[in-house]
DNA sequence: GCGACAG
DNA sequence: ATCTTGTCGC
């Protein structure tokens, strides 16, 4: 791997960010007899985009106020956390909405049909928080100037890779190919998740497994399950990656997160940055030229499929 | 009210 | 990508 210091404490710092803790911690400053919503919570960690993403880390809390055996200190009041319109939100229990009405109830937050009584006095925002999204894209706006888009690889094999997910266990498969697109081998990697999906912060989330496969075999170069340039901060992962472990990288998303069409080709602000590939938004990552990025996609594509399924199969193999 | 929203 | 606690804009 890379042994620039600057990028292995980047590295290193993303593998320790655990934005469900963060999440939590942010949580537990609501007090009882008040209410949040998810995305004041979103806000607080740093981008509102995150709020359905606050939805599904409190949906995986396991230190309800249900529960009987964690200690008081480390409950986390998710049942404290609604809808920004003041609608009583989901809540993921035995009883489902109804237990969190009761836990609202008992902390005097009045609900109505489903809707939070005298919702505007009840809302905390007070939150103590160091926002680490808003880090996190001057990060990537950091790391975008460092991209290369231009030819600066060998095409001795190629690896694609993705991720699959089983709860907070990521599961990353690395098929790689010869030049001529023979599949010549399959390496994995697990992890713990620790980020969860956010628009436009998937590297945040599939860095730390991508990374661990590639320290297990290193490719010339690398398509990723997802964009490149193609991306609002022009950071998507395939950059992120390329960039972070200085290894020529493409992009191939199946739907497109930001840009226009024209034609098969992709504009982003009115530039060009990438082409549609069959049914894949292929975008440079880094040291690969557009129209590389292109004629690579159309040569390896139908292993990118395979890709999916070996990394979707660790999910059901007990070996890890 | 419905779709968008990398994965 | 899962196995479903969102928000905004049209
Ligand atoms: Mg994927």
């Amino acid at each position: 791997m890379a042994k620039n210091n600057r990028k292995e404490c980047i590295h290193k710092r993303m593998r320790t960010l655990n934005l469900y803790e963060k999440c939590y911690d942010l949580v537990k400053q609501i007090p009882p007899g008040m209410v949040s919503t998810y995305g004041l919570i979103a806000e607080a960690l740093g981008d509102k985009i995150a709020a359905r993403a606050v939805g599904k880390m409190l949906g995986e809390n396991q230190r309800s106020f249900l529960r009987k055996d964690v200690p008081e200190e480390e409950k986390v009041p998710c049942h404290r956390v609604v809808k920004s319109d003041g609608a009583i939100g989901g809540f993921t229990s035995e009883g489902g909405v109804s237990d969190k009405i009761a836990l609202l109830c008992a902390e005097g937050v009045k609900i109505v049909d489903g809707i939070v009584q005298d919702f505007e006095t009840r809302v905390f925002t007070d939150f103590k928080t160091d926002y680490p999204l808003a880090r996190i894209r001057k990060e990537q706006e950091m790391l975008s100037r460092e991209i290369l888009i231009a030819d600066d690889y060998k095409l001795t094999d190629v690896g694609i890779v993705d991720v699959a997910y089983y709860g907070r266990k990521a599961f990353c498969a690395l098929v790689v190919l010869d030049a001529y697109g023979e599949k010549k081998g399959v390496f994995r990697a697990v992890c713990d998740v620790m980020f969860p999906y956010i628009p436009t912060y998937l590297a945040y989330r599939e860095l730390p497994p991508i990374f661990n496969v590639l320290d297990i075999y290193r490719p010339s170069i690398l398509i990723i399950d997802g964009n490149g340039i193609l991306h609002p901060r022009g950071m998507g992962i395939a950059s992120h990656v390329g960039v972070l472990a200085e290894i020529p990288a493409i992009g191939a998303a199946k739907s497109l997160l930001t840009g226009e069409l024209r034609d098969d080709k992709i504009l982003l602000d009115g530039k060009h940055v990438g082409y549609v590939v069959e049914k894949y938004f292929v975008s440079p990552g880094h040291r690969v030229s557009i129209e590389s990025a292109r004629e690579l996609v159309k040569r390896f594509h139908t292993y990118i499929r395979e890709a999916h399924r070996e990394a979707g199969r660790m999910k059901s193999t007990s070996d890890f």
